[in-house]
DNA sequence: GTACGGCGTTCGTATATACGAACAAAAACG
DNA sequence: CGTTTTTGTTCGTATATACGAACGCCGTAC
């Protein structure tokens, strides 16, 4: 993989990923000034990524939005798959067996990609919907999938003053970091206290297959009712939640597209 | 808005949706042949595109595939807004009333676009998954969401030969589905029997407010599961779930984005 | 009232991109 | 085992795109 890049493209990506940060919309200038890229060039590629509905205009309030069009399109990336259809299913039996929320996600660089949520009765708005990325070392599955690096390789990752806040809980510096994913590379099991989320505390696991950790799992509780015993329960069930899942996407490894191995 | 198409923009487009359209993968030359565009045209575009992970290249399979990017950013359109939250909530008490499966969806052109599904027990697959798209004839909410527009305005938009067959019960003529939305125009119920989805019936109706027609919603049954004593049950469940669906969406009218109307 | 700042739009030319041909490498064919 | 047909890649120039400046429009300032 040379190391190229079309200008043009990396425009029209550029301006689909700034108006997606903006959901209260942005004009054609706010967009020139954020991208220092001159109004004149950008209005062809705007006014094709709004023919085509991946920007909408909204003419009353002179700004642009996100269009439909991506979220049609991204969508063809988990839809159509039996294989995380199914995933949901065990999800979702875990969610109703113990009323917490679960997740299941994979590694996209350093951050945690989320794939599926399995959450009924929750009232609670948590940041972490299906599509959203967090960085892995704030996330309960995130240190699971990262457990799977040594020491050393954690370290090349974060260079000193890299792991940015989340929370107020976030960690702050990679030697706890590492002490901790050596827990997990001990037990099986990472926990995180409100590091992503406020509140809400988080046991991961990982999903193992072929001896590759190919995704991960959580099950986040609110600080209130997260207690020692029901630590045990939520263990098992993650035990159990974990087994399943792994032997389902054994049985479906050819629909297996989310291996975006960061370390070519 | 004028008519103009910036080349290289759409070209990315082209390539991006023409790989969402082909879950098992494309070569380079592939989309070089689909497209008519010559490979070496092609090969800094689709480099971008990996790098930024809009593609995600299999370098066993020698083949592209849809990267994460489009998905994650994609689903920004209809996260964190929690007007879809509690309209999903909505959806969900009554799929647990029913035991059936209820869509809330726009209308994206002539074709609906789900926004929103409430499934919890259903074992079947159905092809209507979030984000995906289906011509608004064919479907429940989708005549509901028709019914709004007059009989010649129905006539200008399909052409002689525009139906396309989605199943074998898929209307065929203009006429016969005009007929059916002076139905819904008077009862204000659509009806729908395995027309998008075989072994399906649906009963679809409309979400307004201040007097504008912004969405649908759909009860899907497996046609072994629908009754004319259900019916009648059905029926009320719409009523009672649109009610609820308008109250809810007049509260928070300035987060309602989904206003692409097609006639401008 | 005039003047200023904001917006999106248009135009001509300097500039970057696109294309056909030719490339090596690997897989498929006979 | 050579031959054919894949694959992705590189290069020089013909070509389409990008940019600065100027435009008209609308609302606010003064």
């Amino acid at each position: 993989m040379t190391e190229s890049s079309h200008r043009t493209t990396s425009r029209v990506l550029d301006i689909m990923e700034l108006v997606a940060k903006h959901p209260s919309g942005l004009s054609l200038a706010d967009i020139s000034r954020s991208l220092g890229i001159p109004k004149s060039s950008l209005h062809p590629l705007v006014m094709t990524l709004s023919e085509r509905k991946y920007l909408h205009y909204n003419n009353r309030e002179e700004r642009y939005y996100l269009g439909e069009s991506l979220f049609v399109y991204g969508n063809k990336y988990i839809n159509g798959i039996d294989l995380l259809e199914e995933i949901k299913a065990i999800l979702l039996a875990s969610n109703q067996a113990s009323g917490e929320t679960l997740y299941f996600g994979v590694l996209s660089g350093l951050d945690v990609l989320y794939l599926a949520k399995a959450d009924l009765h929750s009232k609670f708005r948590v940041v972490s919907d299906p599509g959203n990325k967090l960085p892995a070392y704030s996330t309960g599955y995130g240190k699971a999938l990262l457990s799977q690096f040594s020491r050393s390789q954690i370290e090349s990752f974060y260079p000193a003053g890299t792991l940015a806040s989340v929370t107020a809980n976030t960690l702050k510096s990679v030697g706890e970091l590492n002490d901790q994913l050596d827990v997990v590379r001990r037990t099986g099991f990472a926990y995180e206290k409100g590091e992503s989320t406020d509140g809400i505390q988080c046991i991961g696991t990982t999903i193992v297959v072929d001896g590759e950790v190919l995704a991960g799992i959580s099950l986040a509780v609110p600080q209130f009712r997260y207690t020692q015993e029901r630590e045990q329960f939520f263990k098992q069930l993650l035990i159990d939640t974990k087994a399943k899942l792994e032997r389902t996407i054994a049985n479906h490894k050819d629909q297996w597209i989310y291996s975006g191995r960061q370390t070519e």
